[in-house]
DNA sequence: TTTATAAATAGTAATAATTCCTATTATTAT
DNA sequence: ATAATAATAGGAATTATTACTATTTATAAA
């Protein structure tokens, strides 16, 4: 993979951010240091930062969310504003009970946790 | 909400799988039974016999499937052939350790377990 | 049992997210 | 500097879903 200055800006605008944004989301954000990037561009990269390892996808009832923390966590999400929030749970217990119980092999939980966040107290 | 033919035809389509359809399949299906029904018609079925609390929506990857099971559950997924297996699993002890630590009031948690099924061993 | 009312439908157009296509541009090895 | 080709911009195409509207149908009243 070639070095691309749309890449990098693309990669700086997910690590700058907290709030797992969506394509167009930092597409939105991109133009302004590269203007006339296309959104084509931003899809094109985010595939490629994913499996170059430097960033996850994630889904969000329909929508492709984008996320620097690369780390095994989880999700909060509020069901009143959509923010989600980073958690780190230790779910590891749970892979060999699933084996044996379902003769299933586990690679990784995938765990949103739906509710109220602080914000609406 | 008044009776409708093809509304009991869509939930029927539904209770008679254990594949958590798409909407398409659920179309593709209904049409059998139903030859001018419409997609648009099985969308906004879909959406009243979620809201009556006969079927749950889940969403995989960027598409929605529906599922007639509406008891709790979980779902295994299996990363080769994409089957969503239901599981039951005891989440409950993770609530109000959520709420001690991000003050964060838990409805219910998602949790969607990714790996290899039985079939592919 | 007709008739009136409005909810539901079929068929189609529109939208939103994402992917594909291609002529042009930019990176990088020589 | 040049050649080879990976990556881009811009636009078209695709897929899932929703919106629109004239017509049909369920149902309640006469
Ligand atoms: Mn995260
Ligand atoms: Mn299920
Ligand atoms: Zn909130
Ligand atoms: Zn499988």
């Amino acid at each position: 993979m070639r070095y691309s200055h749309q890449r990098e800006a693309i990669k700086k605008t997910i690590q700058e951010t907290n709030c797992h944004p969506t394509a167009d989301w930092i597409y939105k954000e991109t133009i302004k240091i590269i203007p006339n990037i296309s959104l084509g561009t931003v899809y094109r990269n985010l595939k490629c930062l994913e499996e170059s390892g430097d960033i996850k996808t994630i889904y969000d009832g329909n929508i492709a969310r984008y996320d620097w923390n690369t780390e095994p966590h989880n999700h909060l999400k509020c069901k009143h504003c959509g923010d989600l929030i980073d958690i780190v749970l230790s779910d590891e217990s749970i892979h060999p009970q699933i084996k044996q119980d379902f003769k299933f092999d586990v690679d990784l939980v995938e765990m949103t946790i739906i509710g109220t966040c602080q914000k609406h107290t």
